[in-house]
Order: C-alpha cells, then sequence, then structure tokens
RNA sequence: GCCGAAGUGGCGGAAUUGGCAGACGCGCCGGACUCAAAAUCCGGUUCCCUUCGGGGAGUGUGGGUUCAAGUCCCACCUUCGGCACCA
C-alpha cells in the first residue's frame, strides 16, 4: 500500500463531499410530517475582520465531531456558517488598512470560507449568511420594526458610556474594568439620546427560564450575577421643609433603626432644588460638578467625598431626622439614587460616617438578631426586615422590592459600519418608523466613514432627506447604526430559512429547527451575545414569531487557546495559522492534534509537537489498516477474544464520551489504544473488525482519511453510515483482575472468574503467599469484598 | 472585597458512582533497520531505596471521615476567570 498523503486524501474527500452535498439538509415541505430527531448543531459564527486562526479550528472541530457524531446516530442534523460581518471590528480592521470596510470583509469571507473547505468542515453551504447584506439587515430592521411597535425598544437621554478613541457609545457589557472592551482606552461618560432594548423588562425570565437549560454552571452563575437580581424594599423617607418623600431601595430594612444619615447620588433630580434652598447651594453646586467630571474608575476608588445640603429626613420608624448628603458613592442608576445610610452595618456607609464624623448605630448583634429597634428589638434579622415592611406597608411608608443590576442595552452606535436604524425624524411627527414594505434602509456610500462623534451618516444628505411617511413633510433619517450585537441576536432563526425574501424566516421552519440544540462558543460572550440572544427569542415568542422562549438548549463554552501563553485573536495573530498547518501536516492531523490538547472546555496552549504526533498517529493508523485490508479475511463471525472485547470497550466509550460526557479529547485515547492492541495482534480473527471499527470511531475526528480507509476496507460513504454499535454482552469478561489489599494496601493481583462467590474471593486472597507475608500471621478483623474489583483484609 | 473554576510525573493530561493513581500523547533514554541521517518499528520512562525478590513515599498545604480518599468534609495557600462603591 502506498505511504499516506494527507493532500491528495484530502482533496479527493472534500470534492466528492462539495459535488455530492453531502452535508445540506432540505427543510420540510409545509405539512410534511417533521423529522423527530431533529438535531440543530451551531457554533458561533466568525468576525471577517480578520481570517481564522487557531482558536477557530478548535471551537469549528467542536461542532463537527457532534455533526459527524449526531448525523451517523440517527439525527437529521442542521449545521450551517455564517459571518458577522457588520460592526465595530470590521471597521476598525477597514481603519487600520485604509479600505473599506466592505472589502475588507468580503475578502475575508472568500478568505475564511475557503480554509473551512480545507479544513473539512461538515458545512451546510447552501445556508450561508453575512450579516451586511441587505438581504439579511433587511430583516434585522424588520425586526426592529417589531420590537418598536411592541414597545421593546425606545429612545432616551442617558449617561452612556462613550469611547473617545473609537468614537461612539458602548453597551455596559462591552466596558471591561472602565475601559474599551475593544480598543483599550479610558470610557467617558456622556450624556446623549439612545436607542434602548428594555431588556429589564425580562430580568426575571432570564433568570427563571435558566433551569429549562443544559448550560455550564459557571456561566449560568456569570449571567446571574450579571443580571444581579436582589431582594429588599423601597422605603419612603420624608423631608418636611420641601413637602417632599424620598424613596430609597435598601436590602436590609433589619437596618432601618440604624440609619443615621442619607445620601443623595449627584445625579439625583432632586440636588438641584435642594441647592436652591440651601444656604450653601453654591457649595452644592460645586460638588455636583466636580463628581461629574470625575472619572467613573476614580469615582470608585478614590476615598469617599460629600457634602452636606442643610435639611434632613424623617426615618418611617422612629421619626429620627437625619441629615442629607450628596455623595458620589452613590449611584443615580441603581436603586432610587437615593440610600438611607447605617454605618454600623454597612462597609461604605461606615467609611463615609467616620470621615465626616457621622454617629454609628449599631442595632443588630452578633447573633444576628436586632437590637435597639424598638418593638423589633430580640427578632432574627431576616424576620426583624420582613415586620419592619410589613410595619411600613399598613402605614403606607414602604413595600417590598426589588432591584437588579442590570441595564436596559443601548444599542445606538455612532458609527458608519452597521444596520442601519429604520427610523425618521419629524418636527410634527416626532419618532417615525419606516413602513416595512420599504425596507431595507441601505447603508450609503459615504465619502469618509471614520468616527469623528458624530455619525458619519449624518453626512450623506441625500440619503438622510426624506419625507415623514407619516404626513410626507421633510424628515431626517436616523442617522446611528445598531450594535452588533443585534445582528448576531437573531442570525440562528435565519439559518432556518435563509433564502426567504417575504419574512426574516418561516414560522413554522423556525419552529421545527429551534432551539439550537447544542451550542458552541467561547465563554467570553457568556455575559453578552448569550444574554442578548436569549432576551431576543423571549420578545420573538412574546411577539408571537416563535414557539420557543430560549434559543440554545446545549451550551458548550470552549476554551481558549493561547500560544507563546498569549491569547490568540486577531490582534496578536499566531504564527501557526490553519491554513499553513494543514499545507504542512494535513486537515486531519490538524483537527485531531487541537482536541487532543486537553478538555475543550479549558483554556489550552497551542504546541507544534502535538500535531506531529498525530501525523505519526495517522500514519499508523494508515499502515495497520492497509496491511489489514490486504491481508485479514473478509467476512466471519467476531470471536469473543481479547480484540473483540477491546473494540466493544472503545466503542461503548467513545459513544458515551461524545454522547453523554461531552468530552472530546479522551474518545481520541481510547481509539490509540485500540489501534496500540491491533498492532500487536495483525492476525487476530478480530483484526478486521477492529480495523473498520477504529476508522469508523475516528471519522468525525479525521474525516477525509476515515473515509479513504473505509474504501480500502470495501465500503463506501462513511459519513451515512451508522454508528457503530457497542454489544453489551462483550462488555464483561469471563474473568477479571481481583485486586487484593492488606489495610488499604495493594499486595497481590490475579485473575479470577466473575462468577467466583464472596467467600471464595477471599480464601484466595488469603492463599497469595504476597497477601501472607504481609498479614505476619496477624488475625484478620475485617473483611471487605468489593464485587467484580476487590478484597481488602483488615488486620490488627 | 464578593462570586466561580482549578492545582496530579520533565510537559499536556486520564482516572465516569469513594475501590489498582499516572491511561493516551509529547519529550527523553536504549535498541533494530541504515554507510549515515530522516522516516519507521520494538522496549523503557512518578520519585527514593534495593542484595533486583522487592520495599517505602506520592495527586498544592494542614487536619478529619472511612476498611479504602486525586475523588467526601473543615481550614489554609497558590493560580486563573468574572464582577466590583449595586445600598
Amino acid at each position: 500500500m502506498d505511504r499516506y498523503d494527507a493532500q491528495t486524501v484530502e482533496t479527493k474527500w472534500q470534492r466528492i463531499w462539495d459535488e455530492s452535498r453531502a452535508f445540506e439538509v432540505p427543510n420540510p415541505e409545509p405539512g410534511a410530517p417533521r423529522n423527530e430527531r431533529k438535531s440543530y448543531v451551531l457554533e458561533m459564527l466568525p468576525y471577517p475582520s480578520g481570517t481564522l486562526h487557531i482558536g477557530h479550528v478548535l471551537v469549528y472541530t467542536l461542532g463537527d465531531v457532534l455533526t459527524h457524531f449526531y448525523r451517523r446516530t440517527g439525527s437529521e442534523v442542521l449545521r450551517p456558517m455564517g459571518y458577522d460581518s457588520f460592526g465595530l471590528p470590521a471597521e476598525n480592521a477597514a481603519l487600520k488598512e485604509g479600505e473599506h470596510p466592505r472589502a475588507i470583509v468580503e475578502r475575508n469571507i472568500v478568505s475564511i470560507r475557503r480554509t473551512m473547505k480545507r479544513i473539512g468542515w461538515a458545512i451546510d453551504w447552501s445556508r450561508e449568511l453575512s450579516t451586511h447584506e441587505p438581504e439579511y439587515y433587511r430583516w434585522t430592521q424588520w425586526l426592529f420594526l417589531k420590537f418598536f411597535e411592541g414597545g421593546h425598544t425606545y429612545r432616551k437621554a442617558a449617561l452612556v458610556n462613550w469611547c473617545p478613541n473609537d468614537q461612539t457609545v458602548l453597551a455596559n457589557e462591552q466596558v471591561k474594568n472602565g475601559r474599551c472592551e475593544r480598543c483599550g482606552y479610558e470610557v467617558e461618560a456622556r450624556k446623549l439620546e439612545q436607542w434602548f432594548f428594555r431588556i429589564t423588562a425580562y430580568a426575571d425570565s432570564l433568570i427563571d427560564e435558566m433551569k429549562e437549560l443544559d448550560w455550564p454552571e459557571r456561566v449560568l452563575t456569570m449571567q446571574r450575577n450579571w443580571i444581579g437580581r436582589s431582594e429588599g424594599a423601597e422605603i419612603l423617607f420624608r423631608v418636611d421643609e420641601l413637602d417632599i418623600d424620598i424613596p430609597v431601595f435598601t436590602t436590609r430594612p433589619d437596618t432601618l433603626y440604624g440609619a443615621t444619615f442619607f445620601v443623595l447620588a449627584p445625579e439625583h433630580p432632586l440636588v438641584d432644588r435642594l441647592a436652591d434652598q440651601s444656604p450653601n447651594g453654591e457649595e452644592i453646586r460645586a460638588y455636583v460638578r466636580k463628581a461629574g467630571a470625575r472619572p467613573a474608575e476614580e469615582r470608585a476608588a478614590g476615598t469617599k467625598t460629600g457634602v452636606f445640603t442643610g435639611f434632613f429626613a424623617t426615618n418611617p420608624v422612629n421619626d429620627a431626622r437625619i441629615p442629607i448628603w450628596v455623595a458620589d458613592y452613590v449611584l443615580m442608576d441603581y436603586g432610587t439614587g437615593a440610600i438611607m445610610a447605617v454605618p454600623a452595618h454597612d462597609d461604605r456607609d461606615r467609611e463615609f460616617a467616620e470621615r465626616f464624623d457621622l454617629p454609628i448605630k449599631l442595632v443588630v448583634d452578633d447573633e444576628e438578631k436586632l437590637v435597639d429597634s424598638a418593638q423589633f428589638s430580640g427578632l432574627p434579622h431576616e424576620e426583624g426586615a420582613k415586620a419592619i415592611v410589613e410595619w411600613l406597608g399598613g402605614r403606607g411608608r414602604g413595600q417590598p422590592a426589588v432591584s437588579y443590576r442590570l441595564r436596559d442595552w443601548g444599542y445606538s452606535r455612532q458609527r458608519y459600519w452597521g444596520c442601519p436604524i429604520p427610523i425618521v425624524y419629524c418636527d410634527d411627527c416626532g419618532i417615525v418608523p419606516v413602513p416595512e414594505e420599504e425596507l431595507p434602509v441601505i447603508l450609503p456610500e459615504v465619502e469618509d466613514y471614520k468616527p469623528k462623534g458624530i455619525p458619519p451618516l449624518a453626512q450623506a444628505e441625500d440619503w438622510v432627506r426624506v419625507p415623514c411617511p407619516q404626513c410626507g413633510k421633510e424628515g431626517r433619517r436616523e442617522v446611528e447604526t445598531m450594535d452588533t450585537f443585534v445582528d448576531s441576536s437573531w442570525y440562528f432563526l435565519r439559518y432556518c430559512d435563509p433564502h426567504n425574501d417575504q419574512a426574516p424566516y418561516d414560522r413554522e421552519l423556525a419552529d421545527y429547527w429551534m432551539p439550537v440544540d447544542h451550542y458552541t462558543g467561547g465563554l467570553d460572550h457568556s455575559t453578552v451575545h448569550l444574554i442578548y440572544a436569549r432576551y431576543f427569542q423571549k420578545v420573538l415568542n412574546e411577539l408571537d414569531l416563535s414557539v420557543h422562549r430560549e434559543p440554545f438548549k446545549r451550551f458548550f463554552g470552549n476554551g481558549f487557546v493561547t500560544q507563546g501563553g498569549a491569547k490568540i485573536s486577531k490582534r496578536v495573530g499566531g504564527s501557526a495559522t490553519p491554513d499553513k498547518l494543514v499545507e504542512m501536516y494535513g486537515a486531519d492531523a490538524t483537527r485531531l492534534s487541537i482536541l487532543f490538547i486537553g478538555p475543550a472546555d479549558q483554556d489550552m496552549e497551542w504546541t507544534a509537537s502535538g500535531v506531529e504526533g498525530m501525523q505519526r498517529f495517522l500514519r499508523r493508523v494508515w499502515r495497520l489498516v492497509g496491511e489489514v485490508a490486504d491481508n485479514a479475511p473478509v467476512g466471519g463471525t467476531p470471536d469473543d477474544g481479547a480484540l473483540t472485547r477491546r473494540v466493544h470497550r472503545t466503542i461503548a466509550r467513545v459513544t458515551d464520551d461524545l454522547g453523554r460526557r461531552q468530552q472530546f479529547h479522551t474518545p481520541i485515547a481510547a481509539v490509540m489504544e485500540l489501534v496500540n492492541d491491533l498492532s500487536k495482534s495483525p492476525d487476530d480473527p478480530a483484526a478486521r473488525f477492529a480495523a473498520e471499527t477504529t476508522v469508523s470511531l475516528i471519522q468525525p475526528y479525521a474525516p477525509h482519511i476515515a473515509e479513504e480507509l473505509w474504501e480500502r476496507l470495501g465500503h463506501e460513504r462513511l459519513w451515512e453510515a451508522p454508528w457503530p454499535q457497542a454489544d453489551p454482552s462483550f462488555l464483561e469478561d469471563d474473568t477479571f483482575e481481583l485486586v487484593v489489599q492488606v489495610n488499604g494496601k495493594v499486595r497481590d493481583r490475579f485473575r479470577v472468574p466473575v462468577d467466583l462467590p464472596e467467600d471464595e474471593l477471599v480464601a484466595r486472597a488469603k492463599e497469595s503467599p504476597k497477601v501472607q507475608a504481609h498479614l505476619n500471621g496477624g488475625e484478620i478483623r475485617q473483611t471487605i469484598v468489593v464485587p467484580r474489583r476487590l478484597v481488602n483484609l483488615v488486620v490488627g
């Protein structure tokens, strides 16, 4: 048999798959019965701001292994691919390279597609999409209109995160440690009119419906923390001089008797009024100005500052008059922007009280019981909290309340390369949606798309000026574009019906394919894309556009691939590009090596020696299977010898790892063990069976060489062949290796028949000379027998 | 500070329900083939001691539960990730 040449083998089968459209899956005809065993396998779509790197090879190979596995275990598998081509990543790449973003992404898409085909991923190429194409974003706009009609999106002036480098607004999810996630510049606060999705209305759904998800617990925990649901109470404090009530939110109503002062955020709307009527109004205004100019990061890290207003609030439980301060450690956008300060039981309040010499009053003791709290004294603090809120409720001064850390999703971007928001502003009619039939609102060409604070689309005067759809008077188009995460919040639905030009997707088809059964992607999206997509799906459900409320039933978060200790990214690049690896070692060796490094849900370091080892392994398989194909007799019933048993055990292990355990590196080791056994007994009657099974089991990982060897073994179309089945009767041996311990230490081991009774096992254990040497004639006080495993003799 | 994950040979890692620690691979050592090398094949490889029979230690540290602990419990150390004035 000739030498293994990866290039020849891989080119041959890729052409065959391409020509036979091997991995395309048709949609069911309207009214036709649905396949009960559909499976939607999806990985997060790539940004075509660059080409593929080794990290992509990991994600898409993971998806590929599952695609083949599910296909061959009888499912009808949808496995599409597309490109997240709108948005900042592409635009920034374009700015750097001095080209139009469209030119960059379209060139990168060609390159990515070619690499994907060279790696041989089983993709349904008939469903390919790019989010920057009008055929796609037309429907992003259409969904926007539905959200607008349903009141799920709105415009308001708000303090937003402004990146001075990217010259655009960022969502909270895109700010890390006060810096822009993309470029690292320090984010500034700006007050701007912005578009928002009312995601906070779904805070509870996003938490409660997690129970339907088969996701890693750590991702759910991250989302739970991100949403940050806190239960407590809203309590009214009276300011007599102004004849007003100010609500505060607290999670500790049990400490109400310990409130010794009161704080308003500098941005609180009442601060102005207080300053007007206060003798030290100037001082207050100066403080508010200073606080507003202070970067958020410094506001959080620095020592606490504040100013007394001269006013007092009345504590509703004991009528105590406590001083009202303005301090920037209280945030306007959480709770009510006002707090009751309990320095005895809150670290921040304590720090402030100590600095400004305010009283500290203890109201919960070491036993967690209320003290110095009138009729509530003596109650355990949780009961006390309940009782106090109830008491307040009876007097109309308080009620249970819930507060969230999650904010509404601001998605306006003052940038060029994004989906235009289909809105027209009219002096008479206000905010008017573009009628459905006028979609898409095409992104116009502009001379200069560089960000400079005002949206680049504002320059396209001809495009901006448009009659108001309602009254026909001259209006102006919205010149902001949508955050790229809007595009990726519904793309998985478009794949179900990607060429539909009447609707974003056919409802029946989406209901059939959805939810995604197995979603794979990076954990960096745990609190961003994965929350947004869940939110979208819930709104679509309520708009009667989908029967499903969750988009991704199962999620697998893959680890990062590092090279030389650094995370590989579009920016860093990396020397081992997928194209080079395929050229040097072949696609199959590359695919195997990235999965063999270690558990796919943990970070991993890429090394070249791994792929060399895989190349060796494949050559070995090639040689051994070739020899068997040439020499071993065909047909015949496999015997029940050691090799046959090994084959069945391997099938069981690989099947369990891929299906139930979601472990992708151990199946490779299992097949290697089988290959090692086969190489030791190439003349075994089960050699052909072992060779065929080896090829069949490795197929999801190394589909090209598997297909070639399958053909040599006299079969065809392995990609459609049923997955091998382990025969349970071969999984158990007639004998097993009995381990004999003395006082828990292994002293001997020998094979015994499985049906030997326990007392006989113990007898044989005691007979062993090695065991007797350690018994020293001592008295056996206890005997432990674990069936089919071991005997432990405990001596005095 | 809070939340979460992890810590096993020279390295990546395995050990699924508390039952033989180190599967599989990399690297390294030895051998075969070769004029030589590459490739390939065979053997060895946790550490320490050894009279070569074997003995002892060992899964971040210290305790505990158990006949038996990498696995369970308590305390701590380290690393990584997320959040961070969220009342």
